[in-house]
DNA sequence: GCTACTGTACCGTCCGGACGGTTTCTTGCC
DNA sequence: GGCAAGAAACCGTCCGGACGGTACAGTAGC
């Protein structure tokens, strides 16, 4: 980990985080420079463009996701544990996973759409490991999809954590 | 309707139409009133700012909400209508809905965000009564919204038709 | 004479990116 | 061990262009 790689990081940290909290359009290059204390210049020598600095985060993910898959494949209650985890939704992987969909929204960062597609394919193939069909680890992570959606969105009314729990009993329920 | 408010909703639709195929970005003035066959003067004639567009698009919302609600409140299988509405999702208020989707990811149009909100909870109130369950109608709000993202994104992987029949048909034998 | 526009010119701001210059680290050679 | 030299890391500024919005003079039709 040289000090070249530690700079990207930090200035990936910084975009993700801007984008996150203030939408796409707050993630500029100078911003991110700005928030990441280097200057324009300096992002410009790690990322070229503003795409590249897309690619960066589509390939964190791209990390995540291989992560994700293995650690819930080996898990006997993966449903759960993947339906929790969508709804704390303040994990590393979910904040890159909240940047690159408000990224992904505009035509140009084709590269957030494809990373996002790459990992719900990670995820259907622990799940439908997991549930032994396909069409209820589809239910699921659209499931999921649509409490990130609320939380991209920021509205306040969401799940309340409570009746989560009750839907996840009940999920397994129908599932079992 | 006079002249005027027709002038209104083709400029509503162009704004419309250029959010949903090309991103929040894609809904300049400019673009919007050139799209409309109307001048940049003239849009700015009906709405006096850029702000005054998502507004209108939020007003449009909020009329086919209504119109939902009372439509689902009087349907025996409210549940089945409504899932299998959210994967065809090319009615004139999926293009709404996926419209205001991509403009409330940027901060400044809470507006958009806002109007998504007053829908979820029409939709919310209908299911309630129809399922006489509040956890579960915000399940299946939930996963309306996880297929209306797949659509925002443009991804083919949402749920193919077929599979959602399966579905919808395994939640009515849970919920019955 | 009022409503509903058209067309053009313009302002201030911000964006992505290019570029030339400067500091800091590394490496090979004596 | 010392030191030149180049490569890597980084800085600050400038540019062309687009954006939202304003202003205003003119015009066609009811």
């Amino acid at each position: 980990m040289g000090k070249a790689d530690d700079t990207r990081d930090r200035i990936l940290d910084a975009f993700e985080r801007l984008v996150l909290e203030h939408g796409e359009r707050a993630g500029t290059i100078a911003a991110t420079a700005d928030a990441a204390g280097v200057s324009k210049g300096g992002l410009l020598y790690h990322f070229g463009s503003k795409a590249a600095l897309v690619a960066g985060l589509a390939e964190r993910l791209d990390r995540f996701g291989e992560a994700e898959e293995a650690r819930l494949s080996s898990m006997p209650d993966a449903v759960r544990v993947f339906l929790r985890e969508s709804v704390e939704a303040d994990l590393p992987i979910d904040r890159t996973i909240v940047a690159l969909l408000k990224l992904g929204q505009h035509d140009e960062h084709a590269a957030a759409r494809d990373a996002l597609t790459r990992l719900d394919e990670h995820y259907l193939a622990a799940l439908s490991a997991s549930l032994g069909d396909r069409d209820l680890a589809l239910l699921v992570v659209r499931l999921s999809d649509g409490i990130y959606l609320r939380s991209a969105l920021g509205g306040t009314g969401s799940l309340p954590p409570d009746s989560v729990e009750r839907v996840i009993d009940r999920l397994e329920a129908l599932l079992g």
